[in-house]
DNA sequence: CAGTGGTCTAGACCACACT
DNA sequence: GTGTGGTCTAGACCACTGC
């Protein structure tokens, strides 16, 4: 009621298509008014946000209704939930959640067997957009974008090969050499340098056969079949942020996928 | 209270490891009396529960209680809830979540652009468990079991061969005549004479090339790259009940994965 | 100990569907 | 209108964390 200026619909515009109810619960505006703070960078990254009593204080809502905003923005991934301590913003340098979008696991199962990957930057490089990469990108072609291309190894052996392309503006600065320095996820990197918060993607997954260069920087033969993963990556308010084509080797890996 | 005789924790046994706080709340315990009248099939697919007062009173909690629990449910895609209609029980016959496990959708994105699958029995017959396929069951090597090889055609290009295997007990009386008859997805069919609710499934994906046999019945030359999906779909309580190998085609379709 | 999120309750009112 | 799920509130108490 506090902050709800529009009226419960009634007054819906005549015209064709009253399809909008034009009615927003209580909790889903205090949600987005969350998520423009966490949007604005108003709390950084594995920080915690304001305690719940505050939050409704601060909104001049009860403490149920700012639960139940922080509860779908949990169950999004995007802040994480610590009894006793507080609600903390999501990040991907935690280890728990790290590699949270890869996908790829060892046949054994255990992930931790096969060690940390061994991580090749073998190019890194800015252009300008191609058609098929501006589209998803939602920019024009033409525009400045950067090309990444990396190869992961496990135990020696080359297992995945990604193409990533960034849209220019909010990757200013990032080269190759910022690329080879960090440690840990690159998501996580992205965060603390670029203050880009990977939250959703969605993934197209083929089997595919490799080209020359390819077979080159996986060490497989012509014929060898892979998984390629195309992946486009968004951040708030589904921007996408990333366009990542992916080959993965699955001799000894297998992509996993949980349904429900 | 009126549910729960375990007092909460405090007097954990002294031994090693006091890992399990031995505490679990109102809402939780709800959950799995419901959860329970589910399974013996108190409610059938499609059907309505009692409403969350009913339950509230049957259980003697609060409205709000219960409500907690059949969130849960309803996140679990257990429950479908409907405003001011009630919660019923959820099943893989209604339109718009058939084939919800299946992930793999035409390029175009337009799933109806395709037409409905043509859908072809290759094979169906009983025969003893092998190690391989007893072990992901929950089977011992040479229990009965129920394989069917089938052929799935989007507009006269046969794009999956699966190999699925059944256990023998809850599904006696399943032949490819059944198989053949029924119109609409498989698993609303196992829920419907067999009373088995598909609720939750893992896939492993691997990229591989096809043997003879797969070439001629997917029409594919010996060397096009194939997507290997090997699926375990469970019950209720994480039994599994099906173990299915499947073989897709990618030149037109691709699998669809959403990451968050 | 104080402060946080987590559970539970009870009651009021709203939006929606059926009849 | 009646009954359903959905929202919102206010207050009490519990469980966990860190000082």
């Amino acid at each position: 009621m506090a902050v709800n200026p529009s009226l419960p619909a009634e007054a819906a515009p005549a015209g064709l298509e009253p399809a909008t109810p034009a009615f927003s619960p209580l909790y889903q505006q205090i949600k987005s008014l969350i998520l423009q703070s966490l949007q604005a960078g108003e709390w950084k990254p594995a920080e915690a946000i304001p305690s719940e009593m505050d939050l409704a204080a601060r909104f001049r809502v009860s403490q149920g209704t700012v639960r139940k905003a922080i509860d779908e923005l949990a169950s999004e991934n995007l802040v994480v939930r610590r009894q006793g301590r507080g609600t903390f913003v999501a990040t991907h340098s935690e280890r728990h959640v790290q590699y949270r979008f890869l996908k790829l696991v060892p046949d054994s199962g255990d992930v931790d067997s096969q060690g940390p990957a061994e991580r090749r930057i073998v190019d890194c490089k800015r252009l300008r957009a191609t058609a098929d990469i501006a589209r998803p990108l939602g920019l024009r072609t033409g525009d400045a974008v950067l090309q990444v291309v990396r190869v992961l190894s496990f135990g020696d052996v080359p297992t995945i090969l990604e193409d990533l392309w960034l849209p220019g503006g909010p990757f200013k600065g990032l080269t190759a050499e910022r690329l080879a320095e960090h440690r840990g996820p690159m998501y996580a990197m992205f965060e603390a340098e670029f203050g880009v918060r990977m939250v959703r993607a969605e993934e197209k997954i083929r089997a595919v056969l490799p080209d020359e260069r390819q077979c080159g920087l996986l060490k497989v033969g012509a014929g060898s079949p892979l998984l390629s993963v195309e992946r486009l990556a968004h951040t708030y308010n589904d921007v996408p942020m990333e366009l990542r084509r992916g080959l993965y080797r699955t001799d000894h890996h297998h992509y996993r996928n949980e349904l429900s």
